[in-house]
DNA sequence: TTACAAAACTAACAATTGTTAGTTAGATAC
DNA sequence: GTATCTAACTAACAATTGTTAGTTTTGTAA
């Protein structure tokens, strides 16, 4: 067994609570509750709730950047790269469902400069796979809708995997993949 | 002109506080302050800050329940069903936007007999998605794939087109009913 | 002018918020 | 046994919360 630190204990039990009810609606008693102490003593751990959001935030912030660049170190084509990028969407959504869920809903709450960083990561990443859309469309692999309609479709649907794969019965992470992937790509009909 | 009334100002004006901050992150003093009043001049026209939320939440949910009724009346194909659904989740969106927001992230907030209410809409209404869905892969007009999949990344999309229909220089209604209907039936590629 | 209703105000309330200060119990190291 | 460290505690704080009571202003109808 990995001894997890106090400190991330907090930090998960906090997303849980975050996740349910909002980072603005959850009070550091609530968390203290939540792990059998006092609210005073999670000052021992951590430097205040801001902290919690904001170590919530960017660390999965920063893992859908770094599955993004892996994804574009690999020069697949248009319709190679949108598969990759939705199979690296529910990897991460499957491991880490409460921080995606408190990214998605409570971003707006960070402070002047975390909120900078993390408004740039979100305008990068949204920028590649707006790139990889033009290009298919350019080349002709890709559907000639307006690139925004899809770009978004597309996000949408990744960005709340994490709302429902947890409650549905656990479909198989493959079948979910292959799934998603024929869904988004092919569409329903 | 229709004299909106002092009331409908306010509600509109809290939706769009709510929309950016969310429920729990607005105080009384900030939906007043945006209507250049005193907070305790609000208590002339509502009865407290949870009213507000429940106006506009189950408000909304009552747009798209008769928005879905009127759609099943009609005994259309599966097809032609999900393609009525989406446009009038366009129009809806397009004309509630703030409402729509309020209701995603927060009706969480809701009292316990509203939440009840509210959470039986929605289901009713996802309820009347699915089974479109599963008719239309049993007769073989809709791809078989896992109908959790299918039905979550529609809904997906649906409940999030305010989030960029507003930032996104404004796209034209019916280009952006094509388009969606060409993406969510038929896929990207 | 008077009367009335609508809608604003001031002042305050009890409860809850995030946080700090100072202290204490229990384990480990020397 | 003494010192150190971790992690809990109690008690309290200043600020903010939703809300109430009572009062004053404003516009309209008689």
């Amino acid at each position: 067994m990995k001894p997890r630190s106090r400190k991330e204990e907090i930090i998960d039990q906090a997303a849980k609570l975050f996740q349910k009810r909002g980072y603005s609606a959850v009070t550091m008693r609530d968390i203290a509750e939540e792990m059998e102490i006092k609210a005073a003593s999670l000052y021992n751990h951590i430097s205040g709730k801001h902290e919690i959001l904001s170590l919530l935030v960017l660390s999965v912030a920063q893992q859908f950047t770094e599955g993004m660049d892996a994804v574009c170190a690999k020069t697949l084509s248009p319709t190679e790269t949108l598969k990759a990028i939705i199979e690296m969407h529910i990897d991460v959504a499957v491991s880490h469902a409460n921080g995606i869920a408190v990214m998605n809903n409570d971003w707006m709450h960070l402070e002047h400069d975390e909120l900078t960083r993390f408004v740039a990561m979100r305008d990068g990443y949204e920028e590649n796979v707006r790139a990889v859309i033009k290009e298919g469309i350019l080349e002709g692999t890709i559907r000639d809708l307006h690139p925004e309609v899809l770009l978004f479709s597309m996000l949408s649907t990744l960005r709340t995997i994490y709302l429902w794969y947890q409650k549905r019965g656990k479909i198989d992470v493959n079948i979910l993949k292959k799934d998603m992937v024929a869904v988004l790509l092919k569409g329903v009909v």
